[in-house]
RNA sequence: GGUUUCCUGGCCGAGCGGUUAGGCACAGCUCUGCAAAAGCUGCUACAGCGGUUCGAAUCCGCUGGAAACCU
């Protein structure tokens, strides 16, 4: 059976740097996993990793994509499974890097299958919204689809949206795409490690890795993504809050010290939604030597 | 020394006799296609001391602190 050595963490635990050397150890490619990083525009907020640590491994998933692009987690299952299904020709380890939780999951796990979503349907949904808001997208939802909606946080309006918008594309509930049959089973075992720092240690690296990229130019590559301001790949801890500076809402201090603190809230997500979701064996960064071990009894 | 204004939770900030204002932070959490997103929960403070009142962050007095102006 093929192994997929999947590399969880929050933001700046070192996932890029231990992927890069498993990948070196195992001879491998690292797939990445990280919801920004597929954005060729966006290198410096989202701390992709060097040209020198690109060239140091085989790497997919990093550049793939433009922030004019459409992508969503479905659309990364699929790809990620089709450049799996090659390396696996070859290889039988490969590895999966990312802190963004859902896409992991989508990987090793699957989603079940949904049709994708046409602009009519999504307008549809947007202008109910615009003119009914949240009680709109309620009303709408629990008409459609009542077993769904007495499930789900209603107060969300991205999840109201979501399974609204598949309940008018496909004049069936969203619920009825669910565990309809099994996810399709995967041709390889993950071994999942986590990266873990303890809160004060997080913290501090987030600081500091904050400061480099302000030193590394963040306030030119967000001046350069103004136009885009409103791509979905823009709604991001980095590029927010210079934007929110360059409106003169804040000083760039302040912005920095956003910054600072809108990471440590991300990160403080991402341990959430990695203590809840999927089996872990949790390292610190400077683990490599256990991690290892653990790899290779998986093998 | 005198006059005036001000003092609300970690921070910002409403309030002007009877309400948990609210926002941010912080902490905890949710999660099947915008996920670094979106949402939920917790966090009852009014500088101190007296007084008026059925009831005071809100009115009065004293004390302390801040700012402005005058001499």
């Amino acid at each position: 059976m093929k192994k997929l050595i999947v590399i969880g963490g929050a933001t700046a635990t070192g996932k890029t740097a231990l992927a890069i050397r498993l990948a070196q150890h195992f001879n491998t490619a690292i797939l990445s996993a990280d919801s920004r990083q597929f954005y060729r525009e966006m290198s410096i907020g989202t701390a992709k990793p060097s040209t020198d640590e690109l060239a140091a491994a085989p790497h997919h998933f990093i550049d793939s994509l433009s922030v004019v692009d459409d992508y969503s987690v479905g659309d990364f299952e699929r790809d990620a499974l089709a450049v799996l299904d090659k390396l696996f020709l070859k290889k039988d380890v490969a590895i999966l890097v990312g802190g963004s939780g859902l896409y992991l999951r989508a990987v090793c796990e699957g989603l079940d299958k949904f049709p994708d979503i046409s602009g009519e349907s999504k307008k549809t949904v947007a202008l109910g919204e615009k003119e009914g808001g949240l009680v709109w997208l309620q009303r709408e939802l629990a008409q459609r689809d009542p077993v769904h909606f007495a499930k789900i946080d209603q107060q969300n309006p991205a999840r109201l949206r979501r399974a609204l918008e598949v309940c008018i594309e496909t004049a069936q509930p969203y619920s009825a795409f669910l565990q309809q049959g099994k996810k399709s089973p995967r041709p390889f075992q993950p071994i999942y490690i986590l990266l873990e720092l303890s809160r004060p240690e997080l913290y501090a690296r987030i600081e500091s890795r904050v400061d480099e990229m302000i030193a590394s130019g963040l306030e030119a590559e967000a001046r350069g993504l103004l136009p885009y301001r409103h791509r979905p790949p823009l709604s991001t801890v980095g590029y927010e809050e210079f934007f929110d500076c360059f409106d003169g809402k804040i000083s760039r201090e302040e912005a920095i010290g956003k910054i600072k603190q809108h990471s440590r809230n991300y990160a403080k997500r991402q341990m959430t939604w990695f203590a809840k979701h999927g089996d872990w064996k949790v390292f610190k960064p400077r683990e490599e030597a256990e991690i290892l071990a653990l790899v290779n009894a998986g093998l």
